[in-house]
DNA sequence: ATTTTGCATATTGTTGACAATCTGCAAACG
DNA sequence: CGTTTGCAGATTGTCAACAATATGCAAAAT
């Protein structure tokens, strides 16, 4: 992913690049990829001096980086104890969701508002893409797919503010949907026809609509994640 | 008898409270404390060494505390040239409106399923002087008031996330009310009266009531704003 | 007179060393 | 046998020095 573009001055927009490269940043994207990626466990310690050594640079930009990445939601710091992976429990993955749910209804109302033909287009391309996914039941494929429909519609808002807070809490969710995201496979087909009922209403500029449905998804998305806990086991549930 | 260490840096009266508070932690809070007052004007530049010389440390905490205040969106960062208290342009406050009037509809959605009989009355006392305050037009004191019912409501949620989410908005806002919030008496009779449905829906139990009136008290309020601005009837203050 | 260039200064970025604190284990004690 | 105490090692917190970069000013060039 390309990080959101801030409001620059209207100087030359190829300096800007170099001015995002310190290594306290490096550090910071690189332990945010690791962590996302699952690469680093949840609940996992966090030592400054092995970091900093795999990273090539002092402990003082990892430490820096660590004090990021406890603002946004994926380490916790204790301190003289260290760092650690932020580990979500179900209770506050439940808390999450209803924030999420907040932002994400204001999203499709703005969507709506303000979407592209060209991001229309996306939004069904990606919703075709998981209509092909349903037949072979891919939950990596899905999930990803998943996160770019969202992702897509948090732009359309044209609201800077709006996606980075959407972002943040996104971050903290996957934490704990990681874990259980990839046997819920059976839910695709129903969370696929939200996203479709989402596409139409955006289209055709119906705010109010835009914002329930989207609401909704989410909440219901968060009761699907609680009955695939319920069943531990992989089984075909019949849709009902 | 005193100990004559050369190479030892000078005792400091915050060994005490070290104990529970790190440095970089100090420093966070003096410098959130001294921006949300506005003690340091919007746009001021935040120079390591001197901030360093002012706490009594060095200038390690003091970059942490720098960062941890660059994610809650109170200074920005700009590598190699330092960080600067965030102004907040009117387009960027009307973004944030948009993040906080869909947290604040889901705070109320909440509040109305979870608060307790205790905290409606303490939202029924903020009213009570917000009616008094109603006649001496003492804007000051409704803005505390203000900021105190919101986050009466915002804790009724019994959502962790919600409040944590919550607050960070309202920071990033509060530096941009600051500015103009002190000659906006005229509105206090209205928001006021929203603020009493506002109580009423909660009380009741009303969910969605509640959800929409606090979701449109937001977005009214930034009308509000809009409204006082075209209005310019005290000269703008520019600091720098 | 205006612009450009080069240097002196100030400020930030990074590092390695030192101090404070925690953790684990083993011996001493009841 | 279980508990406590006291190191010893490991890890984090803090600091001061060094390197890299930006800023401002004065002299030179056009």
């Amino acid at each position: 992913m390309h990080s959101p573009s801030p409001k620059r001055p209207p100087a030359h927009e190829t300096i800007g690049i170099l001015r995002e490269n310190s290594l306290s940043m490096l550090a910071h994207r690189e332990l945010k990829r690791r962590i996302i990626t699952g690469e680093i466990a949840a609940g996992a310690k966090l030592n400054e001096a092995d970091i900093a050594l795999a990273l090539g640079v002092s402990r003082g930009p990892v430490r820096e980086a660590f004090l990021a990445l406890d603002q946004a939601g994926l380490v916790r710091v204790e301190k003289n104890r260290g760092v650690f992976v932020r580990e979500i429990s179900l209770e506050e993955a439940d808390e999450i969701y209803e924030v999420r749910a907040a932002l994400e209804g204001m999203i499709g109302r703005l969507a709506a508002r303000h979407i592209s033909d060209d991001e229309i287009a996306q939004l069904r391309g990606v919703v075709k893409k998981m209509t092909a996914l349903d037949k072979s039941r891919k939950a990596d494929a899905y999930f990803a797919l998943n996160v770019e429909f969202h992702d897509v519609l948090a732009r359309a808002t044209r609201n800077n503010a709006m996606l980075v807070n959407y972002q943040r809490v996104i971050n903290e969710l996957d934490l704990y949907r990681r874990e259980t995201i990839s046997r819920s496979t059976e839910n695709i087909p129903v969370s696929t026809r939200e996203h479709l009922a989402i596409v139409e209403a955006v289209t055709a500029g119906d705010e109010k609509r835009a914002a329930t449905l989207m609401f909704d998804h989410v909440m219901q998305s968060r009761e699907r994640l609680h009955g695939v806990l319920k069943k531990p086991t992989v089984r075909a549930k019949r849709a009902g």
